[in-house]
This record gives C-alpha cells, structure tokens and sequence, in this order.
DNA sequence: GGCCTTGCTGAAGATCGGCTGAAGACCGGG
DNA sequence: CCCGGTCTTCAGCCGATCTTCAGCAAGGCC
C-alpha cells in the first residue's frame, strides 16, 4: 500500500510517515503544493493524504488538479479548521473523506485502510458491452467500430453508468457524480442529457443500451442492449 | 433510503427528522437505546444515526449488539465528546463512521449519502431460488431464464420477500419497507401488489413463489416454489 | 352447513414519472 | 465582441403505474 503524504508542517510529516510506516503502509513526502501534486503524478499511489494549507498550491487545487488529469487515486483531505465549508468543499473537489485537525492516529489508520478498499475495487478504465466500448482514460466512446462524439456531460453519465454496468444507477447518484449533487439539483437535467445520449449510441444503431429503470433510473445494459 | 435516528435529545432528533424528511430520507426516530436497538432490529434501516449517550443503553452498546445480531445497517454514531477514544471506540464496536457534535447538517447528509452508497455495495447483489433469480442491484428478476418486467412497486416487494427468503414477512412489514409505511396505509394495496406479482413470476410458470401465510402476509419459497 | 374473517382480483379513475422540443443562459475560442 | 456549441430550465404530453373499491372466494370455527 502505497501513501503520499503532502503536509508542510514538517513534524507532523515526519510522525505521520514513522507511524503509518509502522503500520505497514510505504510512505512518501511532501511539503507543499506542487512538489506534491507532481509527485502524485508520477508515481502510482493508492491513497494520498493532503493537508489544504500547502504553500505554493493549496490542497483543493492540487485535488481538483489531480482528478482533471483523470486520476482515481484515493485522496483523504485534512482540514485545518472545522468549518463546515472545509469539509464540503473538500468533497467537491474529489476528495474521497477529510478528517478535522486535529485528528486521532487511530482513526486517520481506520480511515485509510477504509478508503484503500474502496479504491481498490474502483472499475477499469475500459468498459466494453457487446460492440459499444467506452474508454473512461481516453474519454471516447466507440459503437461497432464507430466512433461517436459525446459533450463532456453525456460522457460523464455514459463512464458513469459504464463503471455499473447492468446495475440500476439512481439519478441521485449520477447528479451526485457528474455533477456537484446540491440537494436542490435537477433529475430533469440528467433525463435530458440521457435523451440526447441515447439519440447518439442507440437510435442510429437501432439498439438499447441505455434502459430506464423506472422509478429509480437507468442501467446500461451489460451485452450493450 | 430509509434513516433511523436513535438522540434522545427531543429538539436535536425533531431537527434532524424535519431536515432529513426534507432531503428525501424517510426518517424514524427513536430516544432512548432499548426502543431504538429494538426498532432496528424490528425494521430494515439502510443507515441508523445514532447518538452515544443516550438513556437505558448507551450508543456502543447498542452498535455493537446490532452487530452481534448479524446485522449489517450503516451506522453513524454521534460523538458528544471530540476525544479520539469516543471516536476509535465507535469504529470498534462496529460503527461505519462518526461525526462529533457540535456538526453541520450539511455534512451529515453528505456522509449519510456516502455511507448509504458504501453500505448499498455491500449487500448481496442477487438471491438465487431455484429457477427464480432476484437480481437487487440490477432491479431484475429472471424465472426459468426468461426476463419478467415488473413494475417498481412489484420489484421492491419481490426484493424484500427475497432478503427474507423462506421467511413469513408481515404486510405491515412489507408496508414500512416498500411504502413509507405510515399507519393509516391498507394492506389490501399489498394485496394487490401480490397479485400482479404472482401473475408474472408464479402464473406462467405454473410455480408458486410466492406463497400466502394466512394471518400473517408472505412468504418467498427458498426453493423457488 | 352457516357465518365470520381474511385474502384475491377486475375495473376505473387519479396520479406519477419520464421523454422531448424549445428557449435562453452560459462559456470558450476566434 | 460575436459565434457555435453546450447546458439548464420549462412546460406539455403520454403511457405506465398506483390506489381504491366492491364483489367474490377461501379458510376456519361453531
């Protein structure tokens, strides 16, 4: 298991990399912003700890950063302070969970190994359903031998639905992950981009890929309908 | 999804009913340890927020008899304390996560909904009696290898018979679980439910899945029928 | 058998959920 | 600044689905 540990407050850097050394993880370091972000691109981390008062670049933007690039790494935010604000916009920016400075050893361990499991079983990056293959890594979408041009947001739902292939997704969970999900977001939204995919990957090819699931939301069909 | 909140603090649980009712949780609540672990076990929560010092039977005590029960419900417990043992403690008897008081409303609704997306992906995923295949993530039922459509009210009382396969479910039961139960709702609507259901899985197959317990509601024949 | 309770089911009207076209906002590139 | 592409919002439509009701069937008890 594989940690970054991006923290700038050299102490606290060096107890954590003793201690989850101790525990068995391999430890890197880093002490600011962009050392971190271009060491996170480097190597293959599973998880990564990210403090978000870096100098140089703070934590969110080595987040958001990271996931433009396309990386899943896992990412665990420590919030300096305990806002509410902290911890909701470390979600936002693709943080998978945060913990409020200050912490327990114990529980950042717990968390960890919660978060390292999670990521382990995250899907490939290339989904292939009978002749519709989706590529999450290149963002294109192929369908028997075509190559068909999506918007960002009809790829992100097609990816989406593609890492649960044959499962029903609810339209919460797409708004939760192709967009930012307020509670106050739109399942309207997500119908109309669902229309507008489906007029490009099914009706020209007289198939079904994509399904309604009625009250609750669609599914792609695992043979590609 | 459907929340139960153990706080024996009236104000603070009201609070939490009123503004999880508001975000789409179907939300119960309970004030003091007995009635809230007997809630638990007597209804199928998919999440159960749970406060740690409450009257008769503290929050670990209670987490971790739900444990002992085989249960495997979400739980969130609520830390009054912020010292790290509260928190550790909590993950040790069995606690998905924890949040400590003083905490923001919108966090717990973001780690409601995440903790609700880890424990969905944990159930199992398909319930296999004999020729009758009850698939809960893909929301699809299969008999004889044939694909039956059925409509959500249908599926979600399949579902639930089948996650008690061989058992004798209430229709008070299956009117919580399926519906949001609230007292005035009639059973005959379960009936009729029942009926169409048996009209697809039961009828063309010349099967009887789904069998009446008279006095009492239905049950799944583990065998399939 | 008679009677009461419980469960089954067909029909009908009300309701809900999902689809879609259109309009305007928004955004980035030229 | 303008333009083209994309996104969101809105409203109408439509069929699927749900609930209710009422009558009938079945089980259980005397």
């Amino acid at each position: 298991m594989r940690v970054l540990v991006v923290e700038d407050e050299r102490r606290l850097a060096l107890a954590l990399q003793h201690g989850l050394t101790a525990e068995g993880f391999t430890v890197d370091t880093a002490h600011d912003g962009p050392s971190g972000l271009a060491r996170a691109m480097d190597h293959a981390y599973d998880v990564i700890v990210l403090d978000i008062m870096l100098p140089g670049l703070n934590g969110y933007r080595v987040c958001s950063r990271l996931r433009a690039s396309g990386s899943d790494v896992g990412i665990l935010m420590l919030t300096a302070k305990d806002g509410e604000w902290d911890e909701a916009e470390a979600l936002d920016t693709g943080a998978d969970d945060y913990l409020s400075k200050p912490f327990s050893f114990v529980v950042l361990v717990a968390r960890l190994r919660a978060l390292a499991r999670r990521i382990g079983s995250r899907a490939p990056r290339r989904t292939v359903l009978g002749d519709l293959v989706v590529d999450s890594a290149a963002r294109t979408c192929t369908r028997a031998d075509t190559a068909v041009a999506l918007t960002p947001r009809e790829f992100a739902i097609l990816d989406h639905l593609a890492r649960r292939a044959g499962e029903a997704v609810s339209k919460r969970e797409i708004l939760d992950a192709v967009w930012d999900g307020g509670p106050d977001s739109d399942p309207n939204t997500v119908e109309v981009h669902v229309s507008a995919l489906r007029r490009k990957i099914d009706s020209p090819f007289g198939r079904a890929a994509v399904q309604t699931v009625r009250g609750t939301g669609y599914r792609l069909a695992a043979d590609g309908g």
